[in-house]
DNA sequence: TCAATAAGCTAATCCGTATTAGCTAAGGTG
DNA sequence: CACCTTAGCTAATACGGATTAGCTTATTGA
């Protein structure tokens, strides 16, 4: 047998039509009535032949083959599969599993033209029921497409793009970041730091507003507040903010908030800088995320796998609901880490 | 519009029919003649109407949607993109690009019962035109099951099961060991010591076969060659090779020849073995494949680029040519590396 | 001037499965 | 005995594009 057996090949070996074959092996016998002799020869019948569904034409015939896509944009294979990025697609393997549904991944196009390309990159998407999409890159064009497709989608980070029409599963980072500088308020410092970097994402960007709205509402000096340091090469930065540290204790500061990012480059330059200072006697530290392997950091936990988890929860719900309405878009809340470096203002 | 524009949509606006739209749009004109104001017109609406083709329509149409797979069997995502398995994956990638090929990567089913689940995990690949197999894990019964069909694929690394049907592309370790062991003998060598790793994987058997005939056709002992070693938990493994080493050195023997595994873990136990002995003044050293980062021991380089781009041409060699001959199977050769670790035997 | 070309398209069918609308024969009702 | 159920199945069609087999109109050649 040169090719795989199909229903029509079960159907006539069990005397049956193929329309039987289908009813039976995908049990959608909603109202349909069928003799259990039938069903047996029938499911028999397939067992002997070792018929497996063709995924290609399940889906082509019901928009459904129980497969959904992840597609990061990176090139290449995933090189991104460190500490930060891990648990999401674990979270994401987990709860597709849990679902019944199989994962086929994605890579964005290779050293070529990725921007030009995008469309028809994006174009293979299509072949699984929908799509999960990583990365802070949004190529608005054929995300565009996408949608206007009815195809669904969900993105993993909060996007503003495209008039708000993305789904996203996000993290609440802006009320994460209140919540570290209110902890601060609460500890009587009044001389607060916040050292961000230099990146427009909205992970980035959000965490400043929470920092900024935090202080704006305990009446600190808002504009004293934002440091930005370039995200250079480590060498650079780890000067660039053991200055900063050393001019800031000099200006009275006693506490250091510092964005977490992807690279964590930021808070370990930080704790470089601090390393001869007695913390939190003398200066309070917190970080706007966690910094692995730092479990006495104050700060928050960002709940990686759940946000994985969610996001495939959302992107099943649209497929299997399709309905047309607002987009859905959920945020996070982050876990307060306690920690040990927030210590009472000296006076 | 709630779903994406088809080729009926575009004949509609064109006023032709869908075959029409599908002979312009696919280029297949065959003996075809159609107006070229008619190719504009069609072209142009479709432009207009931000058509891009269905995969999964194309693909159950034409059985091309020229998409290739990547299976590892792996649970979770690729972890193993580590310096052992990330040029073969670039050099996948990289062929690819060239002929025109979309990669999907499948990944084997996570934590959940791997091995009954293989069936249902592999029946994806079916999505694509064909699909690469990575691992050393072979799951007989559904690869034998997509041979049957006629799926094409090719496995990475030589494999014999399935009583040699099984397309591959592999590295001719028997060859490339042999040569090693001969430049050995012909540098005055007659005690030579042969560590393997305790694996059944062909990669292993092969380099170990290689050893021994150019061994037995040197005339050497070939009893006294082989010593298994556990591929065991790193410190365990260090002191048990400085210990055969050492007696190895007090037997009179002058050249050790060690097997390279992906991990690495044993080359790096003997190099850490032989860190008091002077190399190769003292002991020759060999090894069948070559550690990252050690130019200057004397083996071969495992061609793992060209590796990815040979099976990226099989592959699509039988998605497009269909023939139904033998199996494709080749072995590349590896490149020899000189090194400095390989010296004259002391008389 | 009538058939033979050829140019330019299209109708019909296929790929493998899902789904809707019936169709048939047995049994029950009035 | 005509009529209606109902159980048990099937014919037909859709999904979106590829492909084969024609089917019209001019245009030629004899």
């Amino acid at each position: 047998m040169a090719r795989a057996p199909r229903q029509a090949d079960i159907a006539a070996a069990a005397g049956v039509s193929q329309t039987t074959v289908s009813l039976i092996l995908s049990g959608n016998t909603d109202g349909m009535r069928l003799a259990e002799s039938t069903r047996l020869r029938v499911l028999k019948a397939a067992e002997t032949l070792g018929y497996v569904p063709d995924p290609v034409a399940t889906r082509l015939a019901s928009s459904r083959n129980h497969m959904i896509g992840v597609y990061t944009f990176a090139s290449a294979f995933p090189t991104a599969v460190d500490g930060f990025y891990y648990p999401i697609l674990a979270g994401i393997e987990e709860e597709a599993a849990a679902l019944g549904q199989d994962l086929i991944l994605f890579t964005g196009t290779g050293g070529l033209g990725a921007r030009a390309d995008d469309k028809t990159a994006i174009r293979r998407t299509r072949i699984a029921d929908g799509c999960l999409f990583f990365g802070r890159h949004v190529p608005e064009e054929p995300i565009d497409w996408l949608l206007g497709g009815g195809f669904p989608l969900v993105y993993i980070g909060r996007r503003d793009e495209l008039a708000g029409r993305i789904p996203y599963v996000g993290v609440d980072y802006v009320a994460a970041s209140a919540a570290v500088v209110n902890r601060l308020v609460e500890a009587g410092h009044r001389e607060i730091r916040y050292l961000r970097s230099l990146d427009d994402a909205l992970s980035s960007t959000d965490r400043e507003r929470g920092v900024l709205t935090a202080a704006a509402s305990a009446g600190l000096p808002v504009r004293r507040i934002v440091v930005r340091a370039a995200d250079a090469e480590v060498g650079a930065l780890g000067s660039e903010v053991r200055e900063l540290v050393e001019r800031w204790r000099g200006e009275g500061v006693t506490a250091v908030v510092v964005e977490e990012t992807d690279t964590g480059s930021l808070s370990a330059a930080l704790l470089d800088a601090v390393h001869d200072i007695r913390v939190p006697a003398e200066l309070s530290l917190a970080v706007l995320g966690q910094p692995a392997g730092h479990p006495e950091l104050s700060g928050f936990e960002v709940p990686r796998r759940e946000l994985g988890r969610q996001a495939v929860r959302l992107l099943v719900d649209q497929i299997t609901s399709s309905s047309t309405g607002d987009p859905e878009q959920m945020l996070l809340d982050c876990i307060p880490i306690t920690g040990s470096t927030i210590g009472q203002a000296p006076c």
